[in-house]
RNA sequence: GGGGUGUUAGUUAAGCUGGUUAUAACGCCGGCCUGUCACGCCGGAGGCCACGGGUUCGAGUCCCGUACACCCCGCCA
């Protein structure tokens, strides 16, 4: 008899067979999904990655394959023979193959499966924890399937509109020298060179600089990318960027390369057409707004600064805010309403106080507006005078029903908690989906924004001095540069985020080439022009033989096919991600290793555990 | 480093104010069944209630600690 996969060829997938297909002879393989055995007849559902048909065996067929076909079970991995036949009136509307079976005439079972620890279904609840550490059966199911299918696609299309486009792809190394600043790297001991290290690269950004040195003007690379940092639901330690450079551009130009390569992404992925180009906000807009650099503005719940509110009423007689009689840097009160409609329980405020002290907040100072305008349910309105009361809800635009919720104190706390307070009962109230677009076929579903301007120094409350707010590089806009030694808080610059969503999925700059600004920047940081060299002293270099004017941005690949998918965690867009604590619950990464092995690295390890089970 | 939620058969869960032998569904095993597609029917096996202490006559249940997972703050573009 003719043999699977030497003789018998695969002839279609599993997604593949309809209608049209009747009366052929076809050779499938693949996975048990379901089976249903009538003792009589048989029926698989057999799975591929493109879907899945069902397969027949039926009474009439030899003894030896009706007791073969007995025997499957869940995920045995199979191959079938057999002539495809319409289902007549017992049509499977649920499924692309639904119109027609496979009656089987051959069958091999290439594996047997042990029953598996999971279903591997559409929708399971099983713990992720379960699920990672079978990872290679997680990935069987189908959504994990299309999700990684999708990604292949973004990773094509990424390639060939950027290879249309000009760009070269160029790779550059992971091993890299360690550079103070910026995220915690991953370090790797060197065995030639003893008792040093390299870094694992946190980002291609120096070597991309280098590329437009060399001259070749449009650069991009599909590229990991590592960082030793908590992880949250859209962080992971190594992650893959898009990242571009480009010479002789303006901000304007990068922002049109990109918008073009998103939309190629959603067009071809999702066959949803963006709408170009993507709107732009300034970044002192976004934070007084919503409180960060990356708003979800599907939803309204802007924030009311009052401030200088509150300083002019002299802290409205409100104990709490007696210090802010007066206005003083770094401190500020902002308010947010939630509207009557909400019908917000006491219960309900008193749980949203909750979520604010999670983050480090003393408390949620809160006030119901009365049909009169005065407030109830609230501490506040015992003492607040009248004047300031009727003041804050006209400046909040505050009605009868409504719930204003106060925070006041350090600025970037502050925003941290009304911004995460504002996403919270965006969610709450149903005003944007718990995660990913209501409607993905719908434009106004994605909410992309360029959020542009930004300072260009932060100032470091603990050691007093300026530091640059994305990396010392970036160019300062010509106007401001005049305050660099005056006044560096005032001082905006050519930095943008591309936000979807409410997820930053891309952030660059135009860089900074002219090194008398350069030095100027350097200073205003406190760094002087030694130390410069020391830790940048390569790319420096580099710049003083005829750089050219260049700028670049790096999408973020796994957010992006995060939100591009709906998948619910930056984990299911991952083949094989970690856990929280960075570790990979099927391998059990990381791991210990002999003393030989630290001996030849001319390292010692100080952790107590590396003794403990250095016997594995 | 800090806050929160969780951990009970292979999986998902129930188990109330502490009280006999810890339930169910799916999966698994055996039997029956030709039209199912969440197939159906009958029977069966399967548990260190995460781990370690404590309180109690008695702990899955109450208390403390530890581990692990997830979400958040800090951190991180």
């Amino acid at each position: 008899m003719a043999e699977f996969i030497k003789d018998l060829k695969r002839t279609h997938s599993c997604g593949a067979l309809t209608a049209e297909a009747v009366g052929q002879e076809v050779i499938l393989f693949g996975w048990v999904q379901n089976r249903r055995d009538h003792g009589g007849a048989v029926f698989i559902d057999l799975r591929d990655r493109e879907g899945l048909t069902q397969v027949v065996f039926e009474q009439d067929v030899d003894k030896a394959l009706q007791d073969l076909a007995h025997e499957l079970r869940l995920e045995y991995c199979i191959g079938i023979r057999g002539v495809v036949k319409s289902r007549g009136g017992n049509v499977n509307p649920k499924l692309k193959t639904g119109a027609i079976e496979v009656h089987a005439s051959q069958l091999q079972i290439f594996n047997r499966s042990e029953p598996v620890p999971f279903p591997l279904e559409d929708k399971i609840d099983t713990a992720e924890e379960k699920r990672l550490a079978h990872r290679y059966l997680d990935l069987r199911r189908a959504p994990l399937q299309r999700t990684l299918m999708a990604r292949s696609k973004m990773n094509l299309v990424t390639r060939t509109l950027m290879g249309e486009s000009g760009f070269l792809e160029l790779e550059t190394p992971y091993l890299v020298k360690y550079t103070p600043g910026g995220a915690r790297n991953f370090l790797v001991p060197s065995r030639l060179s003893a008792g040093k290290f390299y870094a694992l690269a946190e980002s291609p950004q120096l070597f991309k600089q280098l590329f437009m040195v060399a001259g070749f003007d449009k650069y991009f690379q599909i590229v990991k990318c590592f960082r030793d940092e908590d992880l949250r639901i859209d962080r992971q330690p190594e992650f893959t960027q898009i990242d571009v450079e480009m010479s002789f551009v303006t901000q304007d130009d990068v922002f049109a390369q990109i918008e073009k390569l998103v939309a190629a992404l959603w067009k071809e992925v999702l066959g949803v057409q963006l709408t170009l180009p993507f709107p732009r906000m300034k970044f002192a807009d976004s934070m007084r707004d919503y409180g960060n650099d990356k708003p979800d503005l599907r939803f309204g719940m802007k924030h009311v600064e009052l401030t200088a509110l509150v300083a002019e009423h002299k802290g409205c007689g409100i104990p709490m805010w007696a210090s802010f009689a007066e206005e003083k840097a770094g401190q500020i009160v902002k308010a947010m309403v939630v509207p009557a409609s909400a019908n917000f329980s006491r219960t309900e405020a008193d749980k949203l106080e909750d979520f604010v002290k999670g983050m480090g907040s003393k408390g949620l100072a809160r006030a119901k507006v009365d049909e009169t305008g005065n407030w109830t349910q609230s501490p506040l309105a015992k003492t607040v005078t009248p004047e300031a009361r009727t003041a804050i809800n006209a400046a909040v635009g505050a009605k009868a029903g409504d719930l204003i919720l106060f925070q006041f104190g350090r600025e970037a706390q502050v925003h941290t908690v009304m911004a995460n307070l504002r996403i919270h009962l965006g969610k709450k109230l149903g005003l944007i989906p718990e995660i990913g677009p209501k409607n993905a076929n719908d434009p106004a579903s994605w909410n992309l924004l360029w959020v542009v301007d930004p300072p260009l120094f932060e100032y470091d409350e603990d050691t007093k001095t300026w530091a640059a707010a994305h990396h010392a590089f970036t160019r300062p806009h010509d106007e401001c540069v005049q305050y660099l030694e005056t006044d560096p808080g005032k001082v905006l610059c050519y930095r943008y985020d591309l936000v979807l969503n409410g997820f930053e999925i891309a952030g660059g700059s135009i860089r900074l080439h002219d090194p008398a600004v350069q030095a100027r920047v350097f200073k205003a940081m406190g760094i002087s022009a030694e130390e410069a060299e020391e830790k940048f002293g390569f790319l420096l270099q580099a710049l003083r033989y005829g750089a050219p004017p260049h700028g670049g941005i790096a999408l973020g690949m796994d957010r992006l096919a995060f939100l591009l998918t709906g998948a619910e965690s930056l984990r299911d867009v991952i083949p094989f991600p970690k856990t929280q604590k960075g570790t990979d619950l099927m391998t059990d990464a990381p791991g210990s290793v002999l003393d030989k092995q630290l001996q030849e690295l001319h390292i010692a390890s100080r952790a107590p555990a590396a003794a403990a089970d250095k016997k594995e």
